[in-house]
DNA sequence: ATAAACATACCGTACGGTCGGTTTTATTGC
DNA sequence: GCAATAAAACCGACCGTACGGTATGTTTAT
């Protein structure tokens, strides 16, 4: 069920996400959606604590292969919003994380997850300079979702590796021409999550 | 009429700019209301569009005086968007620019507005270090609407300093305005929860 | 008199949510 | 093993309502 509503967010966006078609999606009848699910409201919430759950793997996974300490969050941070961004529509957070700004409890469910992340890497993240990075990253995310055609993938690129290159330390800084180096893996485009422990129909 | 969808949108989200309530807003009623406007969509389209060009005459004004052609677009955005910011949730842009994400007509609306200002700017404006100041600069405004406190003033105004600093030419650049004076004012007053926007009426 | 600016009443519908009943699944007692 | 039982999953019909939109008057300025 929560695949199916988070597959009906990302296609047809959040307003779509209706009990009617989720249970539908689900092959469930909207009685029966609802025995599990008290509201559309926590529904929506289940969705999107999925997705940060998810995120927080992808981030972890990121962070594991970084010799880097400092901005090694911030770092990981920029790769997975680049890789959302790349997905462009297709990805769940296209839909979801923008309509997310838009409801109250959503927001505070990203906030929570933004400060408790923030909290966990302080000493390796807490430079001013990063804060810079990640609010940038947010701010392509978000502009990749308004540009009707998206920005282009060279753009794109650039605006990555600029990036990526603001996490290092100071003396580290260099513009090299060789950007391409990133640990960004496009592999399980299908990603079957069965992550749920429910035992749903 | 557009002034009070303004207002409603501005006060309790988009999502409550309903015909039945902009019309009684405006002491009308809905009949009226869809005299001038042929739907609701045009309704939201023509606030925003309002909207735009009222952000047209500020960052006008701010380029006027603005001494320094490199950046000055760019300058001007990202103080526009700090002001805005700094109403917080009183701005208008706070509960509409949002929502415009959330929608197709508006979105186009802004990327379509977004491209002939940089188009405009092409000479001063084109640098990659600036795109990057103003998508910061957005995910600073995205951030703050998000965080259910918003990022403190202090934090803000780092933030401002660094990111104007960004669209100086490069030999301007100084480091020394925050010389590491303990992060400490990092902390947040815990969670003003004053996120609920729903207000009876 | 003519058209614009309204008002009033109404319609269709889609949505969230409720409720009583039915089927499936698990647990227990023997 | 097996029936009895409890609990959960699930169905289907229904309700209230709020919303966008329409169609037809009625007032007001020109």
């Amino acid at each position: 069920m929560l695949d199916q509503a988070a597959r009906i967010a990302a296609e047809q966006g959040l307003a779509a996400v209706t009990l009617q078609a989720v249970a539908q999606a689900a092959s469930v009848t909207k009685g029966g959606l609802l025995h599990h699910f008290p509201g559309k409201q926590p529904l929506i919430e289940a969705v999107f604590t999925d997705l940060l759950a998810r995120l927080d793997e992808e981030i972890d996974g990121l962070m594991a292969i970084d010799a880097q300490p400092y901005g090694r969050f911030t770092r990981a941070y920029v790769d997975a919003f680049f890789r959302e961004t790349r997905d462009g529509e297709k990805s769940p957070w296209a839909a979801i994380g923008i309509s997310c700004m838009a409801d109250a409890g959503l927001r505070l469910l990203w906030s929570d997850w933004m400060r408790a992340r923030l909290e966990r890497h302080v000493g390796t993240d807490d430079a001013p300079a990063l804060s810079v990075v990640r609010y940038a990253a947010d701010g392509i995310w978000l502009a990749n979702l308004t540009e009707t055609a998206g920005l282009d993938a060279d753009e794109l690129d650039r605006l990555h590796d600029d990036l990526k290159r603001m996490t290092r330390p100071m003396d580290d800084h260099r513009h090299d021409d060789h950007p391409h180096q990133d640990n960004l893996h496009h592999d399980n485009p299908h990603d079957n999550n069965q992550h749920d422990t429910r035992t749903l129909r």
